[in-house]
DNA sequence: GGGACGCTTCCACTGACCAGAAGGGCGGCT
DNA sequence: AGCCGCCCTTCTGGTCAGTGGAAGCGTCCC
């Protein structure tokens, strides 16, 4: 049985908030590697909550851990790298490694080591809010890169973090801390801002009650100001980021609308903060966001009848 | 040397039809009416019934199989609906399915449907051979999408199949049949036939003892023929595909070389066959590649000694 | 040449998983 | 309206498949 106790070693835990690997800084305390409903990077001490505490039991949480130890920093792994941060034994590692490797989820190179396989990646790209979302989105984004020649992003929402889907970024252009498949701090980026602004209260509120993650003098650090912030995204319908992610960006965002006029994903512009002119890059963005989501049939996003044509 | 590389050697598995696996029944047999050898590369067994074979025994082959029937064709399904098709009791799918919601690898919608979650997603983007590469050569295929504003395409070879992992279309472009993410058969595309001169003979030799299927008139039917494609893609150094996917789409495609020198990738340029110019492509594309296999460190790609220092 | 490390295989034990059945809600059909 | 079928969810005991310690072997590093 588990002899070996859960809690103390802050380290077993790893999945959680991968957020950009050279940022400085506190972790993101990540955690969580339970299998308990909301992913609750909150759950500092407070409610007991015992169900799944604890350690992976079930076989398939067992699977599910070996796969977790994947990271970007880390994509590739041995056996025994892979059995001692799952936490799982040796001999099962190597097992149910085995199957996932038949199956295609891994795959081994030459040197042994383990890596996610394609397949995996194949079935991932099924992901509603990933591809096919990403599909829509992105001859519009492109149009807006070819206008600007900037970096152009497409994140949606994943519990209290913001999720990059895709990522336009020229050679010229601005080099920023994201990465397509990567997760981000949701009060420091541009899409994140409008994300937030949009979530459900309860999400808006987890990510007030924990400290918030700075990047740079410029990040927004106090629950009064980002609550202020977000009643602005909403009332203006989009969001601005002044060098708050990193000195000389700076981003402007507006949300995109799906089939119920509910916010799915954010699209933002970031570009170099000097000589950046809000007043011309809004428009631009706004209409961009605008006509993604006519696309997903956003009912709000329709216009009268000229833009039936523009569908594929 | 070091470990043996299990790849091709039991691979078989279930490489199970994943395209359009008309399993609803009903009327939807249709579109594979004309089709003989379907999708189904490996699945030669006519079995139909249930009876026996049924690989299914594990618990982890029971996860992956509930996980592999979603397909593009069918992204959102019910739990009996998954019961059925992954031939799984309800009542086993049910807690399986629960545990991989929980843990986010799949999602359910407001309907109560599963679909396949963004954690997956983000889990398939650290596969090597996706996102990792298409980052390197995303860059390249963007300036060669400016230069052609035609169909950029960067695909891998995953078995006897073809994996399109990354494509630039814009909305003037011919219409192509393939997805991202999405399989095709290797002898029929331009990057498939340039992965196919290049892969391993045991590889070549499994797609020319089976059936060709084909899609156009001109989609190569004949092991002979394909076995002279294939020396002639090899002896020039790229692919081109005349209407052999589509009656309008011709194709030029390069290797993409890795660190060894193997083949890791091919690029395409898919244009209306009308009008095109192989004499002006051709370099084109050609070039595109050789510079994105330089990026990856690929030796013979190196211009001079002096590109010692590009390595990562 | 010795030691450490990592991968693979084996096998007896046990507790986690499987499979039915029952309960309750929703929507379509007559 | 009422009926019926479909779907989802929960529960319980028996059984077997998964578990993991340990040993064998190859390789790499001191």
């Amino acid at each position: 049985m588990a002899y070996r106790s859960p809690a103390t070693g802050g380290a077993s835990g790893q999945s959680g908030a991968f957020g950009a690997s050279g940022v400085s800084g506190q972790s993101g305390v990540s955690a969580a590697s339970g299998v308990s409903g909301q992913s609750g990077v909150s759950a500092v001490s407070g409610v007991s909550g015992p169900s799944g505490a604890d350690g992976s039991r079930s076989v398939s949480s067992r699977l599910l851990a070996l796969l977790d130890v994947f990271t970007a920093a880390q994509p590739e792994l041995t056996l025994s790298e892979i059995s001692r941060l799952a936490d799982v034994p040796l001999s099962t590692a190597h097992r149910l490694l085995g199957e996932l490797t038949a199956w295609g989820a891994l795959e081994r190179g030459p040197d042994g080591k383990y890596r996610i396989g394609l397949k995996l990646w194949e079935l991932g790209s099924l992901a509603p809010r990933g591809l096919p979302l990403r599909d829509v989105a992105l001859p519009l984004m492109e149009d807006l890169y070819e206008a600007t020649h900037e970096n152009v992003q497409l994140s949606v929402r994943e519990g209290p973090a913001v999720v990059f889907v895709e990522r336009i970024s020229g050679r010229g252009a601005v080099p920023t801390l994201t990465r397509v498949g990567g997760r981000f701090a949701i009060h420091a980026t541009g899409g994140g801002l409008v994300l937030l602004a949009h979530a459900p209260p309860e999400i808006q509120e987890q990510v007030l009650a924990e400290p918030l993650q700075t990047f740079t003098r410029y990040t927004i650090d106090s629950p009064v100001r980002l609550r202020r912030v977000l009643a602005e995204v909403r009332l203006r319908g989009y969001a601005l980021s002044d060098r708050q992610v990193t000195e000389d960006a700076f981003t402007v965002a507006a949300p995109i609308y799906g089939h119920g006029d509910e916010v799915v994903a954010a699209l933002s512009l970031v570009v170099n903060h000097q000589g950046a002119e809000p007043a011309h890059l809004v428009p631009l963005v706004l209409s961009t966001a605008r006509s993604i989501s006519r696309l997903l049939g956003a009912p709000n996003s329709q216009h009268s009848e000229d833009a039936r044509h523009l569908r594929t």
